[in-house]
DNA sequence: TAAAAATACTCCATAGGTATTTTAT
DNA sequence: ATAAAATACCTATGGAGTATTTTTA
């Protein structure tokens, strides 16, 4: 598992949205998705809830945001 | 950057030996050997002296061993 | 000379890109 | 209609393996 997925979740959590998460870290768009896909995967947990063009936190997201955000990616 | 890499210093750095390390973590020698080079390129700091067939942590390899003991590697 | 690490190579998986499609507003 | 996310496809990189070479103890 690649330390930048958990990057790439913090900033899609904090803003809800995953084209400003591409802006933000220099990637397109569907690098984006794929970060979170893949994550979701490795964790076998939802971490983002899509009705279409929204996505937001599910309660593991939640959960798991604070965690990521401590750990800080240093590395 | 894989967050395996750190798994495999930790083991790498308790043993002081990439075999023994190779062992418990089920993979090839030549594997934790590009582990760790990877790692250090990534990080631009040396963590293990070679000297032939022994392998030894550098003072910043010492530095960062516990550092990545306490991490943990849950994901 | 035996054992440990590094290197060369091959194969396959995955990261990231562009282009496109889907879908909710 | 527009804008956001997902998907399809492509290329390049990297991960892990086997086989081999290097090195020193």
């Amino acid at each position: 598992m690649d330390i930048r997925w958990l990057k790439t979740f913090v900033v899609a959590a904090e803003f809800e949205n995953l084209r400003k998460a591409s802006e933000e870290l220099y990637l397109t768009q569907p690098a984006i998705s794929k970060h979170i896909k893949r994550l979701e995967e490795h964790l076998q947990i939802g971490l983002f809830e899509r009705s279409g063009k929204k996505v937001i936190l599910t309660d593991a997201g939640h959960y798991f945001l604070p965690f990521c955000q401590k750990a800080n990616f240093k590395l």
